[in-house]
RNA sequence: GACCCCGUAGCUCAGCUGGAUAGAGCAGCAGCCUUCUAAGCUGCCGGUCGUUGGUUCGAAUCCAACCGGGGUCGCCA
């Protein structure tokens, strides 16, 4: 299957004159193809000096001989040049028109069912704290990711893990319990997960505290971190918790739900949800039975009262999988909850966890342990691995209080974008509500195309000036330029505003004897290559190859409209199919940007 | 110490399944609004692609060593 629908015609034809002129078999992955460089005359370039060999004969030769077989078989291929070991082919006006004409009637960015099922997992906070600018990067990645793999004809399912359950909630609940004075969100006016959040912090001050006092007294600082009061009291809560006592059950599900009411604020206003959520409480106890059957089919093997894995051979370590006294481990109830998604989704062909690299020994090992386990799927489980955001003052540190805060940071992006938007002044007519949309709109669009446009391998920085930055390569000028396309295409009576519905069919087939000039080849050559692109990135679950292939093209389209008239033009058959060409765009664009999660305004 | 990731322009990033003189944005400088939205466009300035070897007709891209930065190595999560 051919992304790129040029490339489907030409490797048959190359393969048919290897066979015809050096009587050889041609490996379709052999053939490097690439984009003519600028100064020289071509749409698509092949390099002949791995085929010298094949040939027999020098590079011009080669290159010779290969170009005149195209141009006599393929009737896209017009003509050719050769410049060194390098075969410069020029494609027909007519092919690209084509291409354009199929632009106009169909998503060229949806690809065909694959009948596949995935699950993507991403988010999965703990329920002591507020979500921060980690917790972005890898929820708009998580939610990007979902999106591409649907639109290249994939079934998605997104879930998050909760991590509602351990010490670090019991440490909110107690301090809450100790200084809250019955405080709640509807007492305070605080969203539910910044309450919660304030009261880890509480304790952990108290904490520190009863350290200081402990030492002061003549403990070692182990001995007294090991043993202040509050800890031990929060150790006690735990045990009552997993003891199901009512009381401390019932103050879990209070303060859990206030969390809850808060992180959902934040996903709405994010743009993202989940068609399944998963609770820690509840997944916790899962992967015992699973390891125990391990040990008894011999996979796992104990010491020392424990069961074990070794993973060795593997070139990782041994770990332990069940304590000595038979509890689980982190590594437990990851084990049963990928076996449980598999059962509860039967037909489920692969699993996406998207979780920061600093778990990529564990994952490694998770996904080594399943397949001792004998399963299958476990050749499909992915660790989509991201990199860390870091500040300009260095990484982000909640115990120093360099923690961006995710509502804070939505927050300022959108402020931002208020202002900028209103000191442009280009709104004279949008009434309150309509503006209200926008801000959101632009402010989320910089924020997430900040983040999305980075390699999600790499580890990043967070420079706040330049998130909040709406010019260059930033989310808002994609959105300009496709506000922009809008406008043009009202203009050209080719839309009609009927309900929020955009209608009109005139100006999607271009005639198809068109001359292009440059301006207009190089957008339509970068619409062309966007299939590709997302098949690249739903291959390898990169965003980033979106984002930025999208802003090559409305870079290129800015260019075109600069110094291209479109509606001005007077030669009616220029006139339409330069509003085909725009509307190609603006349609690619706005799809593309869907893929990332990011929405795309009428006018701005 | 072992293992993993990263090192490209002043800053932030593309390019990395080897291919033609290494690309953007920001910052700086100079232009372009009586024409379809100037959140734009055009030009200039700016690079020993961390270093040294190696493989190759050809290396930012592959391999090795070293230097620098980060991460992981718990019967924690």
């Amino acid at each position: 299957m051919f992304h790129d629908r040029l490339q489907a015609l030409l490797v048959p034809a190359l393969q048919d004159a290897f066979s015809q002129l050096f009587n050889h078999a041609l490996d379709v992955r052999s053939i490097g193809f690439q984009q003519t460089r600028p100064e020289f005359e071509g749409d698509v370039t092949i390099n002949v000096f791995p085929f010298l060999k094949i040939s027999g004969k020098g590079p011009e030769q080669t290159a010779q001989a290969i170009g005149e077989f195209l141009v006599a078989k393929v009737d896209v291929v017009e003509r050719f040049n050769v410049v060194k070991g390098f075969l410069n082919i020029v494609i027909s006006d007519a092919y690209w028109l084509g291409f354009l004409r199929e632009a106009g009637e169909k998503d060229i960015l949806a690809f065909p069912s694959t009948g596949e099922k995935v699950m993507v997992e991403y988010a999965s906070p703990n329920t002591n704290k507020p979500l921060h600018l980690g917790h972005l990067r890898n929820i708009f990645l998580g939610w990007s990711v979902s999106r591409i793999l649907e639109a290249a004809g994939n079934e998605v399912i997104k879930v998050q893990v909760i991590n509602d359950r351990g010490i670090h909630i019991c440490k909110s609940m107690l301090a809450w319990q100790k200084f809250g004075n019955g405080e709640t969100p509807a007492s305070s006016g605080l969203k539910g997960d910044k309450l919660v959040g304030k009261y880890y912090v509480e304790f952990d001050k108290a904490y520190k505290k009863e350290v200081d006092v402990l030492v002061a007294s003549g403990r070692s600082k182990d001995e007294a971190e090991k043993e202040a009061p509050i800890l031990l009291e929060a150790q006690d809560m735990l045990r009552k918790w997993e003891a199901n006592d009512p009381e401390v059950r019932a103050l879990w599900e209070t303060m859990n739900g206030w969390v809850y009411a808060g992180f959902d604020a934040t996903y709405e206003r994010a743009g993202v949800s989940f068609d399944k959520n998963y609770y820690e409480s509840r997944t916790y106890v899962l992967g015992k039975a699973d390891v125990l059957e391990g040990l008894k089919k011999g996979v796992f093997y104990e010491k020392d009262g424990a069961v074990w894995v070794d993973n060795t051979a593997e070139g990782l370590d041994e770990k332990v999988l069940l304590r000595r006294d038979g509890t689980s481990v982190y590594m437990t109830q990851d084990i049963g909850t990928a076996i449980k998604r598999f059962e509860e989704f039967p037909g489920l062909s692969k699993l996406i966890y998207t979780v920061g690299n600093e778990q990529d020994y564990h994952f490694k090992a998770l996904f080594i342990i399943l397949k001792k386990l004998g399963f299958q799927w476990a050749d499909e489980l992915f660790h989509l691995s991201y990199g860390m955001v870091d500040l300009p003052s260095g990484k982000m540190k909640s115990r120093e209080g360099t923690v961006v805060d995710a509502d804070d940071l939505i927050q300022e992006v959108v402020d931002t974008a208020r202002a900028v938007t209103t000191e442009l002044g280009k709104l004279d007519d949008f009434n309150d509500e309509e503006k209200a949309v926008l801000f959101e709109m632009i402010g989320l669009a910089a924020l997430k195309y900040f983040l999305l446009k980075v390699d999600p391998k790499k580890r990043m920085l967070f420079d706040p000036a330049a998130s909040i930055d709406m010019q260059g390569h930033t989310g808002p000028f994609i959105q300009y330029t496709y506000a922009r396309i809008r406008s043009l295409l009202r203009k050209g009576g080719e839309l009609s505003v009927a309900g929020g519905q955009l209608s009109g069919a005139a100006g999607r087939t271009p005639a198809d004897n068109h001359q292009l000039i440059i301006e207009e080849k190089a957008v339509v050559k970068l619409l062309h290559q966007f299939p590709a692109v997302l098949n690249e990135a739903a291959t390898k679950l990169d965003p980033s190859s979106m984002a930025n292939h999208t802003y090559e093209l409305v870079k290129a389209y800015n260019s075109f409209y600069q110094s291209v008239p479109v509606m001005k033009e007077e030669d009616p058959a220029k006139r339409v199919f330069r509003l085909s060409l725009s509307r190609a765009v603006a349609d690619t664009v706005r799809k593309a940007m869907w893929c990332l999660g990011i929405e795309v305004p009428e006018r701005m």
